[in-house]
DNA sequence: TACTTTTTGATCAATTAGTGTGAAAAAGTG
DNA sequence: CACTTTTTCACACTAATTGATCAAAAAGTA
């Protein structure tokens, strides 16, 4: 699942899934899903059930003595909002304030749906325009020394 | 096939493959393609199936915290579109907007179709001139350091 | 418990986006 | 030139999106 979208947020914090994904999300089988803060940037991570399996699983087994892992940790593993998508109508997710005011999509009427393959991100619009014509954002978080560990992972 | 061909490319984003080049489609029997954007120029990609299979896979294995990969897969991966291609009727391809402007070919009249054995490019006409003729484009990516596990694939 | 409020999911209809096709116009061919 | 093929345009149809509304379920409150 590839791909730019913009996606209406309605009031209550919702967004469909474009409907030419649900094909794919009913084949896969999950409903399950788990909603993330991305650790880098103003932006959220949307997981299918087995990846995130992977990825909670892989990040918890890290030795959790090095500051930063222990930040990796925290930001992912510790605001993950678990919830399930219901496969009949338009496939909402509701996002968590707490994440909608990470990712800078609090009372934004249209947020974009970036489909990454095993994963979704979900940015506000504008940042994620900034990003892609090579501007940086404010909050970006750069030259961190980063453990082996991490480094290898793929998120 | 390969080498430049100018297309027409209608109101609702539709490009043609011209009728020459129809059997050479077909002999790929590939009907899936994915559009995206190319990381250095202001065109775009388009692969057969396999290739997109190869390339997606190699770039969502890299690692997930390096800033310039990111970029990378946010580029080739946030923006690929996944269509098909009808052999039977006239083998239009449709264009999402957004890649569009990427390319600089809205509402252009006439595009260029670059073949590239395993895959084509699609350019805006002028753009594709100034290539050939040497001039430097505005959008152009240049001096990027990358990281060797970008360095080694190849697009 | 009884009541109110909030949250969540379902449905409908208007609008917009996307797709398919006939036929005129243009280009190519012998 | 007569004929065939290809391109292009326009229209019609199908599908998707999304705001609005409503009802059921859940949570909160006195």
């Amino acid at each position: 699942m590839f791909g730019f979208n913009t996606v209406s947020f309605d009031t209550k914090g919702r967004l469909s899934i474009p409907a030419r994904y649900r094909a794919d999300f009913k084949s896969q089988n999950q409903s399950k899903i788990v909603i993330t803060k991305d650790p880098q940037y103003p932006s959220l991570k949307v997981y299918f059930g087995l990846e995130w399996e992977r990825i909670s699983t892989k990040l918890q087994s890290l030795q959790g003595l090095d500051p930063i892992v222990r930040n990796i940790q925290w930001t992912i593993l510790g605001n993950a909002h678990e919830t399930s998508i219901d496969f009949g109508g338009r496939m909402l997710i509701r996002i968590p304030t707490e994440l909608q005011k990470y990712a800078e999509i609090e009372n934004k009427k249209q947020i974009a749906l970036v489909g990454m393959g095993e994963k979704f991100e979900v940015w506000n619009i504008d940042s994620w325009e900034m990003r892609q014509t090579g501007g940086s954002l404010s909050t970006e978080i750069l030259d961190v020394v980063l453990p082996e560990s991490i480094k290898s992972m793929s998120f």
